[in-house]
DNA sequence: GTTGATTTGTCCGTATGTATG
DNA sequence: ACATACATACGGACAAATCAA
């Protein structure tokens, strides 16, 4: 007769630790007990609880400060940022294919939001998403091309998609987005060789959204990816 | 004079053991040095190495086998299931609009992907999309739900993107899935009180796709969203 | 089936670094 | 500068799980 095999004492004190976290109805930034309060209340040592802590930590669940203490997480997409870069950086085999699931994944969303947002964006958020086609340019048109040219990039689809009032929505595109630009970063792929196109291409989109052109601004966000893909492949080709 | 605070020990284990498996490309399900080989190629304690390796472990990007040893993980999405899971479940002001964020998410990609596999699916990927649709109807049918009803919508959802070639869809809507499941199962709520709509729903979807009608395809996969709103959107006024 | 070797799981005690007052 | 509270890290020890002889 074999004894069922226990539950490690490690996953136990993390659903204990959520669990914690959810009959208190804890919200992020709340301060959680201390290792030593949760040594006690759980009865076991300090190193399974701190097991524990840096697994749930590695989802941001839980944030620990060193000497301070530790609380709720924001529960942010960091996981999955992380998640995704390193599949995407251990295929070795299928090198573009992983980047460009990504690209087609965020592709699908993008155009199908744009959709939903076009009816409803006001005259202010659409000339907020001027302002920042503006300020891309004039970045991208001072010869070498900083740091904010892809951040300003961002910030246009994030914006785009505020008026949605969904907050997974930009957590979700900023997760892609950073896994696309780490990858990119770590194999040494030089920055947007045409910025005045990748310019051109949102102010297309921002003019379709003015002129209430559905159908216009789907094409031009498809119009969009067509030059991102393009420009992915291009890449891996040089490198490979 | 105070030193530029360090970075943690934990922190830099891991990235080291990630640059490992990088380095020596290793793919998931190949062994990994045990604790005691880190611990001296790392030059680290023995607990530091374990913390690390917790850490990755909910990344899914290392495996640990009590008593066998440590393994290349298979970078899943459960640390994203898990996230989600967790702040559905935590958000008890916003009861039911963490779950519709994550729905919509879903709907726009639904809606978005069953543009793009209309056109490529084959007769014999049709067949057996409505062979599940009739195994969902036996199954329905058959007095109480069992636990296969939401397998196989499930399997539907996959097998109607295999054919797109990106392992990232599945896994995401799988994701997406999950915690719906888990949110629900945590949550009390019944099964679903007509399976009989359910299943037409399904039909219908195969039904256009078998006419080759993009469209069509599309209306009725939101329709078949706005069924599962409508049941969200029931139950959480039920229990609240 | 038992034993032994290997590897991870858990615990204890101690010392150190960090943030706050 | 000092004291307190807390997380970080180390070394050693034993328990539990797995596999192979």
């Amino acid at each position: 007769m074999r004894r069922m095999s226990e539950e490690p004492r490690t996953s136990r004190i993390q659903r204990q630790v959520v669990q914690l976290i959810l009959d208190r109805r804890l919200t992020a930034g709340a301060p959680l007990p201390t290792e030593a309060e949760l040594m006690e209340t759980l009865g076991v040592s300090r190193n399974s609880v701190r097991e524990a802590l840096k697994a749930l930590q590695a989802l941001d669940i839980v944030e620990i400060r060193h000497g301070f203490g530790t609380y709720v997480g924001k529960a942010s997409l960091t996981p999955l940022v992380d998640g995704l870069t390193f599949r995407t950086l251990a295929r070795h085999d299928d090198d573009t294919g992983a980047l460009a699931e990504i690209l087609q994944v965020r592709e699908v969303l993008e155009e199908g939001l744009i959709r939903r947002v076009a009816a409803t964006l006001t005259e202010a958020e659409l000339d907020n998403l001027e302002g920042v086609v503006t300020r891309m340019e004039s970045a991208g048109g001072t010869g070498r091309m900083g740091s904010t040219f892809p951040d300003l990039d961002r910030e246009f689809h994030e914006a785009l998609y505020a008026s949605l009032g969904n907050a997974l929505v930009p957590q979700l595109l900023g997760a892609f987005w950073t896994v696309f630009r780490r990858v990119s970063g770590a194999r040494g792929w030089t920055d947007d060789p045409t910025p005045e196109i990748t310019v051109r291409r949102h102010r297309d989109i921002v003019t379709a959204l003015r002129a209430r052109d559905v159908e216009g601004a789907q094409r031009a966000m498809a119009v969009h990816f067509r030059g991102i893909e393009a420009r992915a492949a291009e890449e891996s080709r040089g490198v490979g």
